[in-house]
DNA sequence: CCGCGTTAGTTCAGGACCGGAAACAAGTTC
DNA sequence: GAACTTGTTTCCGGTCCTGAACTAACGCGG
């Protein structure tokens, strides 16, 4: 309602700025005359901008494009050593930090291995720090061509400059995890629960690109979901939107972790799956799966069931462009019986939103928290570029 | 991703006068002075644009306040005169045609029953256009002087010039209303499902005022739920986003009309209710649940523990900052039970989200399609006054 | 009743921005 | 090498917002 935001004439600069930038991240080398094209920006305008660019650095030329009676085009593309990003992922198992460029190439990373007992936010944090200065010496970049630092966690992330951390299963309750990283550096951090990190690299790079409207559902131990709105992320009033896997889908049914009962991470977070398959509590929840899977047990049919009802929610309410899978859980499902699950959710969703729907797999693996985290510097730096410099350097 | 869409000096300048508008519309009458605090803007920007304003005739003088030792502020406000919306409730036994001016003050009124067997397409659009002349010759203003016509029908509104309409119940499949109703007349248009008009009515002048992530749903013979992020109306893709009714939360319950099994609709809509409750089906609803209430049916309990499940559902996953619960049904319910009810949501929901998340009644009763279809114009004209007058002579 | 202080609102010059047109650049083709 | 084609830059005009100077309208104290 009271939304419109804007002020004067130079805000038109930096959004003009971001768009051209976006466009040529994304739609890779392209001319100045391509870019009039593709921002709708006048020549004039598209010259003295990418002159500036130039001369900041953040982008360079890549070579030009034979001409057919003409001259030739020179093409421009995003420098991707102008800056670098780095990605924290802290799980239950391990802290990982990586170096990317803005190409998101991965240039150097390292891992920590935390015992699942307890997690001294402390210790997290010290090994977070240590890890930013082992991948920037690795990578023999210095400090201060860090654009920022994104780092996932688990649960839920209050919004404000402390990133205050609510993760019952994790054993955190109000960590300022953000607070105690800005003790040790002075780069701009940039915290949010891992599974939107996810959904993030996702959504940039992965099976979510260019959708507007979207939800990527993960599907691992835990079960949550990004939904996009707009392109963006949708955070909620109190950044915990998303929070799919406790959805009631049988009132009164299976009790949850969280208490209630009936959600469905009770059907379909892997541990519940697992139980209701019967395997044994220690075994190797991986391998476990993908026995019950390899056999056909009954199991997976009421699982892909369960995840079609939970899906067609996401379908009605929230009439998505695309269902991006992922997570460890969604990955093995997906590839063998995307078919069924696409079958079990228009069984449950209604007609018209499920046609506008597509249902995909993810494309990037379990393994992109840390792109994920990197993505949201990414995304600072890509809407406003200088102003992540100047964070960056103070 | 690729949001970001703005283009030259002029934006600025539209979005300027629209954030004034909008502040002057919703904080009363102000002078320019507060003017200038409430937008940002300077006291010269001020100055210029409510001279061009008060030029137009949208914005008037308001009187003036007393000083306390200096020139006396001279007060503006939004007139109320300056145009007109008509909105329209097309439902099942009715179609009601309403002339509000910009202060959403109902000028003048007309109901045309509807038989509920059949609805013609061509006999609503041939009322719907009556109306119009009906109520623009009754209250005497010129069609000149309205900016559009609002419409709110059941089902689901295809976005597009034609307003393609989906609604199983209503006997509708593919029909343009929009085109049907332009063939008879030059006005603008807003075609928008029902259920989402009273939303809107909700959120800008009931109890959803100010508030930017909120989700306002409608308990009735349907239930559906508008769901509201940064603001305003969020549509989906292909805009039938927030159909909660259909949300499964019983997998495998009882049957629903729309096919599936389990739905919400199937526990707490009208008929469910009264169904579950074993009430003769030809009754007066109205009076039958009355009659449950004052009983204290255990009926009832069970009604507000699956409602409280899905209110749950959108707590976890849109964590929106308030809930507003409309319809008749939700009317009846929530004058009496909404502790009971909050109590049943915050059994099924995550403490975080649900503590971010207040659960309100709706102010304006079951009876504001019409307001909220009107306010589809008035939104329209508070973004772009100019362009929504110029479109209205076209 | 007349300055003076105070607050409200207006006018104007200045700087930033974009778009259109013309100029310039760098090729190909005949 | 002249004509043509296409890409890129330069320049000018118009729009916009802001800060500062300026005008307007009032109370108050003498």
């Amino acid at each position: 309602m009271a939304r419109p935001e804007r002020r004067t004439v130079r805000d038109v600069r930096r959004g003009n700025r971001a768009m051209l930038l976006r466009e040529l991240y994304f739609s890779g080398p392209a001319s100045r005359n391509d870019l009039t094209r593709l921002t709708g920006l006048s020549a004039a305008t598209v010259s003295t901008m990418t002159g500036d660019l130039l001369g900041d650095g953040i982008v360079v030329e890549a070579g030009q494009v034979e001409s057919d009676g003409g001259r030739p085009r020179v093409l421009l593309r995003v420098n991707p050593v102008y800056g670098f990003a780095i990605g924290v992922d802290v799980a239950e198992t391990h802290v990982r930090v990586g170096l990317f460029d803005l190409g998101m190439t991965e240039l150097a990373k390292v891992d920590y291995a935390l015992r699942p007992v307890r997690h001294d936010p402390e210790l997290v944090a010290r090994h977070v720090l240590a890890g930013i200065d082992v991948v920037l010496s690795d990578a023999g970049v210095a400090p201060e061509q860090v654009l920022g630092v994104g780092v996932g966690v688990p649960g839920i992330v209050e919004p404000g400059l402390d990133g205050l951390i609510h993760a019952k299963t994790f054993g955190w309750d109000g960590v300022p995890l953000g607070a105690l990283l800005r003790e040790g550096t002075s780069l701009p951090l940039f915290v949010d629960n891992g599974a939107k990190a996810m959904g993030q690299a996702e959504l940039w790079f992965g099976s979510g690109r260019g959708a507007s409207d979207a939800v990527i559902v993960l599907l691992g131990t835990g079960v949550g979901a990004t939904i996009v709105a707009d392109g963006t992320a949708f955070r909620g009033t109190s950044s915990s939107a998303g929070e799919w896997g406790h959805t009631t889908i049988v009132a009164g049914g299976r009790p949850c972790r969280c208490g209630a009962r009936g959600c469905l991470e009770a059907y379909i977070g892997a541990e519940a799956i697992l139980e209701r398959a019967g395997a044994p509590i220690q075994s190797d929840w991986q391998e476990e799966l993908g026995r019950l899977l390899a056999e056909r047990s009954p199991v997976i049919d009421e699982t892909v069931a369960y995840l079609g009802v939970g899906l067609a929610t996401l379908v009605n309410l929230l009439n998505p462009q695309r269902i991006v899978i992922g997570g460890w859980v969604g990955t093995m499902l997906g590839q063998t019986l995307l078919l069924d699950i696409r079958r079990a959710t228009a069984e449950n969703a209604l007609a018209e939103p499920y046609a506008a729907t597509s249902i995909v797999l993810g494309r990037l693996g379990p393994d992109v928290v840390a792109l994920g985290a990197a993505t949201l510097v990414l995304e600072e730096f890509l809407n406003a570029p200088q102003v992540a410099r100047i964070t960056a350097a103070g």
